[in-house]
RNA sequence: UGGGUUAUGGUGUAAAGGUAGCACUACAGAUUUUGAUUCUGUCUGUCUAGGUUCGAAUCCUAGUAACCCAACCA
């Protein structure tokens, strides 16, 4: 009987390789695509390549994808670096592959060389007619056999910049019938008179994703190229331009994507919800993004416990949305200070409380004692949650109710007598009594009550604009849902309120995490200014309450 | 009507021929100056049909289902 922690098939794979003498370390590397802001997808990612390197002798590095100058930016190599190191990991060597550029049409030239690889004349149109289909073979193109001598010329050409775009490509030259479609002689080479963000006019020739992912793992001596399942058809070409090419064999492994309820995860779909203004931009606290889950007051601790919880396999999945907010709750509950606020405010006086005094009241800061208290206004009139009173008691309800008692927390036992309603017949304010002896920390009352509420008191109170967020979807996996996955936008994913805060939390910082006792946590958000405090809730708390009368 | 990948409770993930385990969820209870946290317990599972074996999630045979592949995207 072992208490270790199983390991998932590419541990396996790896302490099989260390074991075998195969290699003494590994490296694994982390491949953007500098095209858009990382996922909760990508985290997966990261957390397993640098996860791996943490746990194993070796080392990971960050490789930008940039191939595609049309679509690729700086802005976006900025934001993913940024979204890496805050989720805690460090690369060994920064890399682009745009760094191999030269290799990489070198590579082009030795395949040309052993027949290998052809310039093709033909339109994208008449290639994708000759390239069959998975159950047709395909056809050679007309330029298949030119020789080596014109493929040279022409290649160079290309490079020059004599020809438009999408005039030629290259191609390697592999087998039309193949029954893997990768196979069919794939495009190596496309023209693009594109500016580049990094190599800027100097090429006018880009390689595609299978002729510069490989290759550059290869560089850079990469043991262990993960990647997700869609890509398991590209391991037959990945080796077979290593073993053309006769160079350093990286392997490719492949494991299954993560997915995650009541959201989407593709570049695609997030870029429409933000397009159509679903959202307020990739970091919207309600984005499955990095910077959104920041925003949000997702911690990357939680982050890190998820990825690691979930675990890693080749089968298809959606991860329970629950598993997410648990990893979060257990990391924040263990690390948010406690402050009060009331976000849906009901007035209650206490009639035989004297009025204009303040009494200074002191409750704790967070979970144990290392966090220290703080003092609390306390007065005649204060703010309670509209949902703590009920004037017809539901059964099993412990908090106010008429004749009934509650705590208000770190502070006195209060009786509701009586209460006062609008013209509507909107409760506007209970009058209630509170009990002097019944004082936290020295209770010589003898009265109990089986509920506590939070509070803040009135003429104390600052004001805050607390957003409220909920799942962005109403369904657990829109994708899968007929007609389009925008038709299953959750409407209420965004409330706001103007909530009343204690004092103390006109002093928060973008740092803290907070925890409003019984409501949730919280995090002040970037839009907050000297004169008005914005805080985001990062998830709510469990209640119990809210369960028991669903039923 | 080609090739590839995968099938274990509601969800995710273990078990390498020998007690189907862990986590989340759900439910029940205890504790609690947060109906939170914490603690205890309960329910629910090997895609199907055959076969091999003392013994099968695991091996064999035949099915079934889901996903991926026909971008000059990655």
């Amino acid at each position: 009987m072992s208490d270790e922690k199983s390991l998932n098939f590419l541990e396996e794979i790896i302490e099989k390789d260390l074991a075998d003498g195969k290699y003494t370390s590994i490296v694994t590397r982390f491949p953007p695509e500098p095209n858009g802001y990382l996922h909760m997808g990508h985290a997966t990612s990261i957390c397993l390549n640098f996860g791996l390197s943490k746990k194993y002798p070796g080392y990971t590095n960050l490789r930008f994808d940039d191939t595609n100058p049309v679509t690729e930016d700086t802005e976006y190599v900025e934001s993913i670096k940024e979204d890496i190191k805050w989720l805690g990991f460090e690369w060994k060597h920064e890399r682009y592959a745009s760094d191999y550029f030269e290799e990489l049409y070198q590579y082009a030239i030795t395949l040309i060389k052993k027949g290998l690889a052809y310039v093709d004349d033909i339109s994208s149109e008449e290639m994708a007619t000759l390239k069959g289909s998975p159950t047709e073979p395909g056809k050679d193109s007309p330029f298949r056999n030119r020789t080596v001598e014109e493929n040279l010329e022409l290649f160079a050409q290309m490079r020059n910049g004599d020809f438009p775009d999408g005039a030629r490509t290259l191609r390697a030259k592999i087998n039309m019938s193949h029954p893997n479609m990768l196979m069919r002689d794939p495009i190596l080479y496309r023209i693009k008179h594109a500016h580049h963000h990094r190599t800027g006019d100097k090429w006018c020739i880009y390689p595609m994703y299978d002729f510069a992912h490989g290759q550059s793992d290869s560089i850079e001596n990469i043991t262990h190229s993960i990647c997700t399942l869609e890509f398991v058809p590209h391991r037959e070409l990945y080796d077979w331009f290593i073993e053309k090419l006769e160079i350093y064999p990286s392997h490719q492994y492949e494991f299954a994507r993560r997915n995650l309820s009541y959201t989407v995860m593709s570049k695609r779909k997030l870029l429409q919800l933000v397009n159509d203004k679903h959202v307020n931009g990739w970091d919207d606290p309600r984005m499955p993004t990095i910077s959104g889950m920041r925003r949000r007051g997702f911690t990357p601790a939680s982050i890190r416990k998820f990825c690691e919880t979930v675990g890693i396999a080749k089968r298809e999945n959606v991860v329970d949305f629950s598993l997410l907010e648990f990893c979060l709750r257990e990391d924040l509950n263990n690390t948010a200070l406690r402050a009060m606020a009331v976000l849906d405010p009901l007035k209650l006086v206490i009639t035989n409380y004297e009025d204009g005094k303040t009494e200074e009241l002191t409750s704790e800061n967070g979970p144990d004692e290392a966090y220290g208290q703080r003092s609390i206004p306390f007065s005649k009139e204060l703010w309670i949650e509209r949902e703590d009173f009920m004037e017809e008691p539901a059964k099993k309800w412990f908090r106010l109710a008429p004749g009934a008692m509650v705590r208000l927390k770190s502070a006195y036992i209060v009786r509701c007598d009586h209460f006062i309603k609008d013209e509507n017949g909107q409760v506007i304010e209970l009058q209630c009594t509170y009990f002097p002896e019944s004082k936290s920390g020295s209770d010589t009352s003898g009265l109990q009550t089986k509920a506590v509420i939070h509070w803040v008191s009135a003429p104390h109170a600052a004001i805050a604009e607390v957003r409220l967020y909920d799942r962005l979807f109403k369904v657990e996996n829109p994708s899968s849902e007929e007609g389009d996955f925008k038709d299953y936008i959750n409407a209420d994913s965004l409330q706001v309120v103007n909530a009343f805060i204690e004092p103390s939390l006109k002093n928060a910082t973008l740092q803290n995490r907070y925890q409003f006792l019984r409501k949730g946590y919280f995090c002040l958000d970037k839009d907050s200014t000297e004169n008005k405090l914005v805080f985001n809730r990062t998830v709510t708390l469990k209640d119990a309450w809210a369960k028991e009368i669903k039923k």
